[in-house]
Formats: structure tokens, sequence, C-alpha cells
DNA sequence: AGTCGTATAATAGTAATACTATCAAATTGT
DNA sequence: ACAATTTGATAGTATTACTATTATACGACT
């Protein structure tokens, strides 16, 4: 399997992270650390001590920890669509992409070698936990124009054109994927920490293919004409 | 018209601050101040110099910030249920009930006078920039143990029973409803910061109609039954 | 082999935050 | 008039999110 690299936007960092060893050890440990301290009990100087090294090397590579988080955020949505990109290709049914798509996105995520020094996983789980943080702030506005949310809104905007190709009639083709791409997540943590609030339990094995059913339901319910 | 009171879960706060005159201030000024600072903007210390008061007071009344935070969420959905309550008496008929509920929900929110001291139109605010926080933390599970999200709960059950109502064998009621209370908000978010993501778009007056048809549509679509 | 430039380490320091503690003054109820 | 409670005033602490400075290590180039 080959090794790989996303592209991301230049403005999430201060310096490249996967060009260095330092920077490649400052994602990995993040990811593990934020993960299990959650981001608010995460901070710079813990990781300079896990990472062997000082705050202000860090400080180096991002400006504070929320672009940090931001970058993590942005690179799992980029990672999700390429995985959608790649096993969508030659297909050109738009319903059996909008399947396939649909199913990445409520899958259990599972390390991907091809990013070796990245921990799918638990990155899946701060998306779950952390990912609304990117942009419910003050500052959404500026981060917004310097494109640091295009991951999500190129994820939205491709599954958007799913929906449009099958219903071109349908009036909230975005509207409806915002939202699914957010009951994706969000009903893993409500089953998780809020089980009254879905019927995907906790114990159930089944509650990532019950997600997908949900979501596909959701969707193709609101598509398909009748 | 009447002054009321929505009686919260007592372990939201240290002291009841709808009972004492310094309480119905911290309320209401804590609400005007972080819809314009936001959460992580607003401090104790800030409140306290504008109610002419001290941080110490304050901490009388919340045990932090976040507490406060909580409250202020909480006291939302108690108000909202409050309203969906009030104007379907006498309703039976689930489908008109469902159609009351999503439509409350999706309205612009306007100050309410039977609660003198709270601004109903900032606190809606808050409630799309910031409500997610309130469980988005480490400490979720003790905070529900405590009961402090019955509110939301106790809306999103309601409303899942007006769909159950309607489509008995319909098995995500819970996680539909939790879904669209969740995008009743978030659209109206993505409206006014990442319009990409949405098809109401801020400039429209129709804003709150075109939600309120979005989320019917999405609602109705998946449990009237063929 | 030497030196040049850059990346990192080591250390120190700052303003602000989220509290806690103490005691005096004001207000309230009886 | 007195006790109890609430509030105000003040001080203090550990932590956070940075910034600044200088020294050291490292590889790249001539």
């Amino acid at each position: 399997m080959a090794s790989l690299q996303l592209i991301l936007n230049e403005k999430l960092y201060l310096r490249d992270p996967q060009e260095t060893a330092l920077g490649r050890k400052i994602i990995q440990e993040s990811i593990e650390m934020i993960d299990v301290l959650g981001f608010e009990g995460f901070t710079f100087k813990k990781l300079a001590q896990r990472i062997n090294s000082t705050e202000a090397s860090v400080y180096r590579y991002f400006e504070n920890k929320h672009k940090l988080l931001v970058y993590l955020i942005a690179w799992y949505w980029n990672w999700l669509e390429y995985k959608i990109e790649y096993s969508t290709q030659n297909i050109t049914d738009p319903c059996q992409k909008l399947d396939i798509a649909i199913r990445i996105l409520a899958a259990k995520k599972e390390y991907d070698p091809s990013f070796p020094y990245i921990n799918e996983e638990a990155l899946s789980r701060i998306v779950i936990a952390e990912s609304d943080k990117t942009y419910l702030t003050k500052q959404v506005d500026e981060d917004n124009k310097e494109g640091l949310f295009k991951g999500f809104k190129s994820l939205c905007r491709r599954i958007a054109g799913y929906v449009k190709e099958i219903n071109s009639e349908y009036e909230f083709s975005h509207s409806l994927v915002s939202t699914m791409l957010q009951a994706a997540h969000q009903q893993l943590f409500f089953a998780a920490h809020l089980p009254s609030l879905t019927e995907l339990s906790k114990e159930d094995r089944n509650m990532y293919d019950l997600n997908t059913r949900f979501l596909k339901s959701m969707i193709f319910n609101n598509i398909v004409k009748t």
C-alpha cells in the first residue's frame, strides 16, 4: 500500500507538520491526547512534555491549539472525501454513489495504513466530540474566509451533487446533506452519552449498520420522486 | 399576561437565581453578554463588573460558567416545550401537533412578556451558537446523571411521541427528532456563517419559513405511511 | 573541514482565567 | 433590637495560552 499525503490548506498551519519528524509527532500525539483528555484538557505544554519537546517548538507549527484542532478535523474530512472519491470511481448511477458515500460516512473508522502516523479511530472520536467547536466560535467568519472549512464544505457539495443528480427538483439538497453529515456523528455521540435521544444503542453491535440504515432512509425518503 | 416561572432542575444552580434580584440580574445580563462576547469571551469577572457586584457573589449562584450556560440552555428548552404544550392543548390529531411543534421550533424567537427578565431573542442566538458546548465535554455523563439535560430530552421524547402516534412502525423516531431539533438551529447558523451548507440564505426574509418547510418535509417524508 | 543557516531546546516571563478564602458591611426576618 | 443570611471588598492561587530570548544541534554547501 502506497503511503499518501493529503494536501491541506496552507492557512491551517505555520509550518507544514507533514514535512518533518517533529511535525508528524505533533499530529500523531495530539490525536491521542485530545482523544483521551478532550480538547479543553489538552494543552501544548502537555503535548510538548509527551513528545519531549517544548511549547515554543509546537507553536512554530500551529498558531494556537484551535488551529491544530481545525487542522485535524480538516484532515479527517479530506480523508473521507478521498475515500468516497476512491470508492465511487467509474460508478455512474448516482443512487449507488450516494449509497456508498453514506456507508463510508457511517462506518466504523479503522486505521488506514496509507497514512501511517494518523490513528483514524481516535481521530473519528475527536470528530464526534469536538468537531463542532471548530466553527462555534466568534472568529468563524475569518476562519471561513481563510478557507479553513473547505474540507467539510467540499464533502457536502459533492454529496449534494449526487442528490441533485437523483432528483434535480429537490430544493434542500445542501441542507439535507449537511444535516445528515452532522447526524452521522451526532447519533453516535448520543448513543454513547445521551441514549434516550436515539435508537442506536450502545450495546448493539449493529450500531454502525443501524446508523447507516437511519441515514440512508432519511436521505432517500426525501429525494426519491413519487 | 401573567408572569410565570419555569421550574428547573435544582442541580443546575447553587442558589436559585429566579428567587432574588441579584440572581435575576445574573441571568438577564449573562444572556446579553454571552450573546455579544460568545461563551469563551464571557467571564464571571466581566459579568460582576457589569452588574456592579463581585465574582464571589456570582459564584454563590452558579458553580462555574459551564453550569450557567447549561442553566440558560435548559431554560430555553423548557420554554419551548411549554410553548408547544400550550399551543397543542385540546388538539388530538398528531399530525397537527407535530406541525405546530415544528413551526414553534423553527420560528423566529421574540420577547415573551411572561418572562420579564429573559431576552428570548438573544437567548435563541446563544442556543444556536453555544448549546452544543453544554454536552460536548468530558463530564457529559456526570452532568447527564444529574439530569442537567432533562429539558432537551423531554422535548425530544414529546415530539418523538407525536411521530410514533402517526406511524408506530417507524423505527427511528428519537433519532429523527433529535436530528431535526439540532438541524433547526444548525441551519440558521450555517445560513449566517457557512451559507454554502444550506439553502436558507441570509438575505432571505423567509429564512424561518424556509427552515420550517425543510424540517417539516424532512420529518413527514420519513413517517408518512405509503 | 569549516561555516552557514535553520530547526529545535531551554528557560523565563506575562496577562488573563477560573476559581477559593476571608472578613466586613448591609439587609432581612422575628 | 438582634440574629441570620446575603452581599461586597479584597486578596490570593494554580493554570493557561501565549511571547521572547538565547543557546545548542544539525545538515547543506563550498
